[in-house]
RNA sequence: GGUGAGAUAGUCAAGUGGCCAACGACGGCGGACUGUAAAUCCGCUCCCUACGGGUUCAGAGGUUCGACUCCUCUUCUCACCA
């Protein structure tokens, strides 16, 4: 049992620090029952939530599995100064707004994964505020600057000569300065954070509260891609919000390789569950495809429900294995004949009238399920349904 | 502040007076094959009711029959020096 949740915890992380410490708190809670607390950091800058962000919060919810009481910590404070890591500028900051209305956003999506009575929701200017200029001048003489400036981030852009504020220093100290105050026994967050995770560290031992936390760093999750990290601005990334449709569609159309991948980081089965489907793809007596929709639903049905789920599913089968027509599409109107190629602007199904001669060309144009070949046609009045490869449809009425 | 190099389509990157709407690579899109997978193969990839027309190669002027290519100025980027 012990064993068992040691593999689950480690299970795919790039990094852990203080790995015995772990095993130690894990068995006082086999033994005794005894909890511990995890922290994650998240920086309410990013309201688009995506499968990248959850990795961590299914680590958490995999230790709370396990004892831990999760401090989820929403960084307000921090927030306002910008997270250097990895970053080759300053970062503009927040308003207080902002922030406010992206930490609310925050919580309505991360109890779809965490267990709310083991979880703690807190705000980190909660502690800061207090500290005050002088509380503020402490945490500064823990640290000092020659050792900020190996940080290679920092140091990159000194040696080019590119401005650091010193806030940006501010931030990881206080960012450490969170475990200090929660007494965290463990921190998990990417391996981008390695430097502000390793702070908690360094500054729990300064402070003297009689612990240092185990720190455990996550990879950074591939996008649909399969090879950059999964983002907003690759467009390569599901999102939380996506519709059951685009979700489980997009899942389906990850490469088989990469489906083990989102296995191991995003789902909820065991990793003995993923062994024995791996075993089945192996030997043939499961088809991958059919694990991947299994995939698929259980990541639909996480941040939809189970129902919505299924109904994607069928869908997608209907469209895609069926070559059917979706069940919802866009509609437009037309109050006269129009010629084809105008259409498929007018639908938004092509971004130009030269665009959409060449899907013609190419024979990637269907009405009502027949390819067109005629870049001269025109639609007199009457109901078409018009296609432009696989997935895009429309429907257009012409009066 | 000084000196040198550079700015070309979504990105990288050729082109140094007409053969340039501009090689190539990546990406993207479409087609074949499939499991809407991957891999592979083929086609397309500025706009325009189009065997033609229009607008492009940081910006503004200029030279020329003709400029992405030459000249001037401006803006920005990079390298070295201080």
């Amino acid at each position: 049992m012990l064993q068992e949740a040691l593999r689950e915890i480690q299970r795919g992380s790039a990094e852990i620090i203080d790995n015995e410490r772990i095993e130690k708190l894990l068995k006082a809670y086999f033994d005794e029952g005894k909890t511990y607390t995890v922290k994650a950091g998240f920086d309410p800058t990013a309201p688009d939530l995506h499968l990248g962000h959850t990795v961590l919060l299914q680590k958490l919810s995999t230790f709370q599995k396990y004892g831990a009481k999760v401090q989820f910590l929403i960084g307000d404070f921090t927030a306002q100064i910008g997270d250097p890591s990895g970053k080759s500028a300053t970062r503009k900051t927040l308003s207080a707004l902002e922030i406010q209305e992206n930490a609310k956003s925050y919580k309505e999506q991360v109890f779809k994964l965490l267990d709310p009575s083991k979880t703690e929701v807190l705000f980190n200017s909660e502690w800061i505020n207090p500290l005050g200029a002088s509380g503020m001048l402490t945490l500064t003489t823990t640290f000092n600057v020659a050792r900020m400036l190996e940080r290679d981030d920092f140091d990159k852009r000194h040696k080019s000569g590119i401005s650091i504020s010193i806030s940006e220093f501010i931030y990881p100290l206080l960012q450490g300065y969170d475990s200090v105050h929660l007494k965290s026994d463990i921190e998990i967050g990417g391996t981008d954070q390695k430097f502000n995770l390793l702070m908690g560290r360094h500054l729990q031992r300064a402070y003297e509260i009689g612990k240092e936390q185990s720190v455990l760093m996550m990879p950074i999750l591939e996008g649909l891609d399969g090879v950059q990290k999964m983002s907003k601005s690759l467009n390569n990334y599901i999102g939380v919000a996506d519709e059951p449709n685009d979700m489980f569609g997009k899942v389906l159309s990850v490469s088989d390789e990469l489906m083990w991948r989102y296995y191991e980081l995003l789902s909820a089965k065991t990793l003995d569950e993923i062994e024995a489907l791996k075993n089945g793809v192996t030997d043939g007596s499961l088809h991958p495809k059919k694990v991947k929709e299994d995939l698929a639903l259980e990541i639909t049905t996480r941040f939809h429900s189970h129902e919505s789920a299924k109904a994607a599913k069928a869908e997608f089968d209907k469209v895609h294995s069926n070559n059917q027509v979706p069940t919802e599409i866009d509609e437009y109107r037309s109050d006269a004949e129009i010629w084809i190629a105008k259409a498929l602007v007018d639908c938004n199904l092509s971004p130009s009238t030269s665009q959409a001669r060449r899907d013609i060309k190419q024979g990637a144009v269907k009405i009502n399920q027949e390819k067109v070949n005629d870049e001269q046609l025109q639609l007199g009045s009457g109901e078409y349904i018009l296609q432009v490869g696989k997935r895009k449809f429309a429907k257009l009425k012409v009066d």
